[in-house]
DNA sequence: CAGGATCCAAAAGGATACTG
DNA sequence: CAGTATCCTTTTGGATCCTG
């Protein structure tokens, strides 16, 4: 379509299954750094192939950083929010309240564990 | 995943594709109804079964009116952001926002046309 | 532990023709 | 005009096994 327009390159990032899941969970528990495992626990039906492939589309938008290090056996590695990444947060705390506001009858899921509803 | 979780319930309607591009062109222009040949013009390569699925949709999820005038022929249909719609624009706003500080070196396309972009 | 490689099923979307 | 119906291609994603 218009391959050249951040808004439409955004929203076509973004809309991507898992993608904004992935970004609640680094952001979960006042972010820091998640590995990998952890990640795929916590968005416990993901596969290994869907997870590692979202996080290279995060990491090439600049909306996450991979640390690794490899002075250690096993070789560890560390995903975080970067700056960027962290200020995409209002944008789904937008959402999350226009969702409450008009879907309150829906209302939020109760489970405490959910990565969607744990925005706070 | 989780089915009975507004906010998941909510990104899984918005991300699909041509749903925020048939928002904004209901928006473009100070808002007020759209036909349906008028829209599948406006979001030019879209096909009308996707069109008419998404306003389906849309309409289901209470973000879009729909009018028929049968009293003509041929028949006049007409579609138009709800308030629970227009209220949505405040986050697509958002999330442009964000674009524009965060990817602004890939500018917005300037095309004035440009259905994505066309949001104040 | 942190993935990569493969294979396969399902869903999404496009093109086109048709209709009340 | 405002779609529906059909067919077919492409994409997406899940399951599973493998490896440095």
């Amino acid at each position: 379509m218009n391959s050249d327009c951040t808004i439409y390159n955004t929203v076509d990032l973004i809309s991507k299954r898992w993608t904004l899941l992935i970004l609640l969970e680094l952001h979960r528990g006042g972010g820091g750094r998640k590995r990998y495992t952890e990640l795929k626990s916590g968005l416990f039906d993901i596969s290994p192939k869907m997870l590692s492939e979202r996080l290279r589309e995060l990491e090439k938008a600049g909306m996450i950083a991979k640390t690794v290090d490899a002075s250690r056996v096993p070789i560890r590695t560390d995903y975080e929010l970067t700056e960027m990444g962290k200020d995409f947060m209002p944008v789904i705390r937008s959402l999350k309240g226009w969702a409450l506001k008009w879907k309150g009858d829906n209302r939020v899921c109760s489970k405490v564990e959910c990565a969607e509803c744990n925005l706070k």
